[in-house]
DNA sequence: TTTGATATGTTATAAGATAACATTGCGTTT
DNA sequence: AAACGCAATGTTATCTTATAACATATCAAA
């Protein structure tokens, strides 16, 4: 994102945030849990579950090495996923942390093909495009997955600085 | 679709238009290309590669067994996809025939998750709706991914029928 | 402090995809 | 016809992504 960018700001947000929407919802947001949310938030780029796994595998909390494997990761996504804390980018196979959880959500992404960075788009009138089109085919959409490859502000503007 | 539906035209209108179109652009629609778009295009529902693999190894064309490698479906697979033949669908890691391939692609799915057909939507507003949505926030965009998931005309009138 | 539910660990395997190299088939050049 | 070049397909091995099935641990409530 923005060359001149805190990450350490967008991290804790998003924990703090899922801190406070999991109380109120009472999930349970578990120290592996969390710890692989703030894995997905080391960077805008969307993250793979292996990756995770990766990370996790290095790590020694409480003295005693972690040696998760696979479905550790995956639960934990899978939770997250049902949180709104996380979403799934369908073309990458990759994760990405939501950042407004909050808000009701219909996935729009922005993927930079020279950056990597992804963006996520909150735009009613995508949404309310889409449902039109879709109710005129006489479809009840559920659940949407809008991703756009293409090339960023960033990467546009100021090649490659 | 709809009940009364002669899939064979669907078939056979898919594979006339492949060979016109690759007739035109040079592009060699071999025997086993045809064979794996005519596989595709069994059905209105979106076919994994491993099915079209599965499919091919029943096969003797010629007398001999075919003994088809995962490769082989995989670069059948590109090549259709390269040439607007079918689609992938990437929230499925499946592939579907496209019914116009002469007109300019930006697949919009329907995904009917109670009888699994996909529907392509070619809604201009949903495209211009999504590229003044990117445009906004200064991302140009190549190549557009949407897929809705939810229950189609059929499922939602005539249930189960 | 037992119980029941939820979370995590563990082992194995399924499902999807590609890398790297070998062979074949076919039209062109010599 | 022999040799060449190229595109397509065959073949082997491996990689990446994801889940099933069952064991153990943790925690909160009764």
């Amino acid at each position: 994102m923005g060359r001149t960018h805190d990450h350490r700001h967008c991290i804790d947000g998003a924990l703090d945030a899922a801190e406070r929407l999991c109380s109120r919802s009472g999930a349970r947001l578990t120290p592996l849990r969390r710890r692989v949310l703030e894995l997905v938030w080391q960077s805008h780029q969307p993250v793979g579950a292996y990756q995770v796994l990766a990370a996790l595998g290095q790590e020694t909390p409480g003295g005693r090495p972690r040696n998760p494997a696979p479905p550790t990761v995956y639960r934990a996504l899978e939770f997250l996923l049902a949180q709104g804390l996380v979403h799934r980018l369908e073309s990458r196979n990759a994760y990405i942390g939501c950042p407004h959880p909050d808000l009701d959500h219909a996935g729009q992404f922005l993927i930079c093909h020279e950056c990597g960075t992804v963006t996520e788009l909150v735009d009613p009138e995508i949404g309310a495009a889409v449902r039109r089109g879709a109710q005129e085919a006489g479809f009840r959409p559920a659940r949407m997955t809008l991703e756009l490859e293409g090339t960023c502000r960033q990467c546009a503007d100021g090649p490659r600085a």
